[in-house]
DNA sequence: CCAATAAGATAGTAATCAATTACTATCTTA
DNA sequence: TAAGATAGTAATTGATTACTATCTTATTGG
């Protein structure tokens, strides 16, 4: 099955759809990003998308979805595989950055997306994603806490909008420096303040 | 001076643009704000604007320039009145925050400028508005180390870097749920889980 | 091997938007 | 108060964009 062939079924067009706007999502503003610009990047004619979806709004839904699922997938495996809540904090921490590294336009997108006013399909699924993300967090927190890892005064709400807060400030920075290397320095020198503020006192 | 009047002096006519655009970032996507709707805000037709900006990217440049200044005029103007640095610190998120929730477009407008990939003079003025916003904390942090109100251990360029991107963070989140308010209901508590990361051990 | 159908190519359309132009109204000052 | 400077209007232009109608080619099951 090599790649290039045309006449790709329905569902392998798509989700090649989806690994190209990614793609394209890391060199340029995404809100700027045409169909036209998608299908060359595909090798296929602008008008063939529409074969595959209503119309563009479609595509970012696609796109946000693939998102959600893989970071979320990603990071509940790492969890998973942690001796103690504080440890898999820090491997989720660690997955989180991984995967935006290795896929810069990620953040861009989720960017772009929630940077429109009205509510779209796909702002409502970043909603669901960081709820959810949320939730996990506080709940290995309040674990942390009991098992005596964590600091019982703290407000583990609090600590999880932090911890997703600390994420999104770095990728922004790192951005903004326009140097996506930059984050996979900063970021455990971050976490490592972050730590700080959640642990027991020494 | 009523500002209803028509035939205002250029630079008159340059601010209140600047305000109009401000205002409209704040109800729609910036990138999506057209000359027309600056010009119908400010009841004048499109073409005017032109009188006063040589195309639609110095109108942005504009509004940064002037966001860039404001930030660090008040929050200057809050470390300074303030007997510690670690209150310094407080007294510098604090006045951000609501300045922020004072105009909702403005992280919508610094979002969306360092979306674009190039390097435009709008984005020039951001990296500097940070850059000097994060020197200003680290020394800030130094001072707290050498007076024993913060911890000498703690990585000062990775603490401004956390303070910097928790404001980033929290504004993403608000953001993302579409309500303001809540910015100004998880700042508090996310500084506190902050705080308690850079302080010294009690 | 041959229809039936799925996927792609080609060539459009209507709408939108930044920018420009020719002209007019208003302000300022010598 | 006349004349030049400044600010604004109305209409237009060329480029871009999402989306569509129609024709062509590849794939596949009987």
């Amino acid at each position: 099955m090599q790649p290039s062939t045309k006449h790709l079924p329905a569902d392998e067009r798509r989700a090649v759809t989806v690994e190209a706007v990614v793609e394209l999502a890391a060199e340029q503003n995404p809100s700027e990003i045409t169909t036209a610009a998608i299908a060359k990047r595909m090798h296929l004619t602008q008008g063939a998308l529409f074969r595959h979806f209503p119309n563009k709004d479609a595509i970012w839904q696609a796109v946000i979805k693939w998102i959600a699922e893989q970071l979320l997938a990603r990071t509940d495996k790492a969890a998973s595989s942690s001796a103690s809540p504080l440890s898999a904090l820090e491997a989720m921490f660690i997955t989180h950055i991984d995967f935006i590294v290795k896929h810069p336009g990620i953040p861009r997108m989720l960017l772009s997306e929630l940077q429109r006013h009205e509510e779209t399909p796909a702002k409502t699924i970043v909603q669901t994603l960081i709820s959810g993300y949320r939730k996990r967090l506080s709940i290995l927190i309040d674990k942390g806490k009991s098992q005596g890892e964590l600091d019982k005064g703290i407000d583990s709400e609090a600590a999880a909008t932090l911890f997703i807060g600390m994420i999104q400030g770095l990728v922004i920075q790192s951005l903004l420096a326009g140097d996506i290397e930059q984050l996979r320095k900063d970021a455990p020198r971050a976490f490592a303040v972050y730590r700080r503020g959640i642990r027991i006192c020494k």
